[in-house]
DNA sequence: AACTCGTGGGG
DNA sequence: TCCCCAAGAGT
C-alpha cells in the first residue's frame, strides 16, 4: 500500500475546502511578499497572534522594497511582541536582498529562496509552493505530527529529520492540487490532529489513520524536556528590548537595569542584543533600538 | 545534533 | 498554578 492512501487526497480537499479558515494569507489577492511575510511571522507563533501585526505590516510596506526603505528600528516596533524578534530583522534583510539582487520580485525557486535570511526548509517551501503553487512537500510541525500518526501510527513525530521528513510528505502530494494538499495536510494537523487532544472524532481521515487502526497507541519513546522560559535569557533579553519598544528617545543604562534586576544576567544578555544588532548604542553610550539614531 | 532564541493562551 | 506548545532558523 502507497504512503498517499492513508491519508487520501479527495478526502482531505474535500474536508479542507468545507472547513478550511479563512486567513489573510490564503486569499488569491495575497501577493507573494504576503504569503513570505505571514510565513516568517508564524514560525513557532500561534495564527491569531500574527493576523493583526500582519495586516498592518502589509498596508505599511506591501512590497519588499517598501519595507527595505524603513528603518531596523521602525521594523522591530511594528513587530511588537510577536516573539523571536531576529526574525524581524532577518525579514528586513530578506525584503532588502528582494529589493536589491532580484528586481523587487520574491523568489519561486526553492533554492533562491533558502538563500535568503531567516527562510529555511520550511519556509522556502511554503512559499514555493503557496505563492505560486510549486508542487514541493512543505513540512511543519502539524505536516510531521499527521504523518507520524496517519502513516507511521506513531502518537507523535520522532527528531526532526529534514530528509526524511521531505520524503515522507513528497510520497504523499498527489499530481494535482498538490499545493492546497499541503496547506489541507497543515490544516488537519492544526484543526484536528492536533498535538495534546487530537479531536479524531472530526477527522476526515479516521478510516484510513495508521494511528487509530492501531488503537492510538501512547508515545513510546524518550520524552523531550520541557523548555523553560521564567528566568532565561530569553525572558531577559524581552524585557530589555520592550523597554527600547516602549520609547522613542535612547535610553540611559541606568532604565534597562530596572528591567531585571541580577546585574549579571543583565548585562550579558545587553551585550547578546547589542552583538544581535537588535540593540545599538549611540555615540554618547545611550541604547537604542537599531538605525533610528 | 543539541541549543538558543519571545510571548502568551489554554488545559 | 504550572506546563505545554505554537506554520522554525541558525549555529
Amino acid at each position: 500500500m502507497s504512503a498517499s492512501a492513508n491519508i487520501p487526497a479527495d478526502t482531505l480537499l474535500d474536508w479542507f475546502a468545507d472547513t478550511a479558515r479563512d486567513l489573510p494569507w490564503r486569499r488569491p489577492e495575497c501577493t507573494a511578499w504576503g504569503v513570505l511575510v505571514s510565513e516568517v511571522m508564524l514560525q513557532q507563533t500561534p495564527v491569531n497572534r500574527v493576523e493583526p501585526i500582519w495586516r498592518d505590516w502589509l498596508e505599511r510596506w506591501p512590497t519588499p522594497s517598501s519595507t527595505a526603505a524603513a528603518t531596523q528600528g521602525e521594523v522591530l516596533r511594528a513587530w511588537g511582541k510577536l516573539g523571536y524578534p531576529r526574525r524581524a530583522l532577518r525579514l528586513h534583510a530578506a525584503a532588502r536582498a528582494i529589493a536589491e539582487d532580484h528586481d523587487d520580485v520574491v523568489p519561486s525557486d526553492v533554492d533562491t529562496l533558502l538563500a535568503l535570511p531567516g527562510i529555511g526548509a520550511y519556509t522556502a517551501r511554503a512559499v514555493a509552493a503557496f505563492a505560486y503553487g510549486q508542487a514541493v512537500p512543505v513540512v511543519d510541525t502539524n505536516v510531521r505530527r499527521v504523518v507520524a500518526r496517519a502513516v507511521h501510527g506513531a502518537a507523535d513525530a520522532g527528531p526532526p529529520s529534514t530528509t526524511r521528513d521531505l520524503r515522507d510528505a513528497e510520497a504523499l502530494l498527489p499530481r494535482e492540487r498538490a499545493a492546497t494538499y499541503s496547506a489541507a495536510l497543515m490544516e488537519l494537523g492544526a484543526l484536528v490532529c492536533v498535538a495534546r487532544t487530537p479531536r479524531c472524532a472530526d477527522c476526515p481521515v479516521l478510516a484510513t489513520c495508521r494511528w487509530q487502526r492501531a488503537g492510538r497507541p501512547a508515545h513510546d519513546g524518550p520524552v523531550k524536556a520541557a523548555q523553560k522560559f521564567a528566568g532565561t535569557d530569553r525572558q531577559v533579553r524581552g524585557r530589555l528590548l520592550d523597554v527600547l519598544r516602549g520609547t522613542t528617545e535612547p535610553v540611559e543604562k541606568a532604565v534597562l537595569d530596572l528591567a531585571w534586576s541580577d546585574a549579571g544576567q543583565r548585562d550579558r544578555c545587553l551585550h547578546s542584543l547589542l552583538v544581535d544588532g537588535l540593540v545599538e548604542q549611540t555615540r554618547d553610550g545611550l541604547f537604542a533600538l537599531p538605525g533610528e539614531h
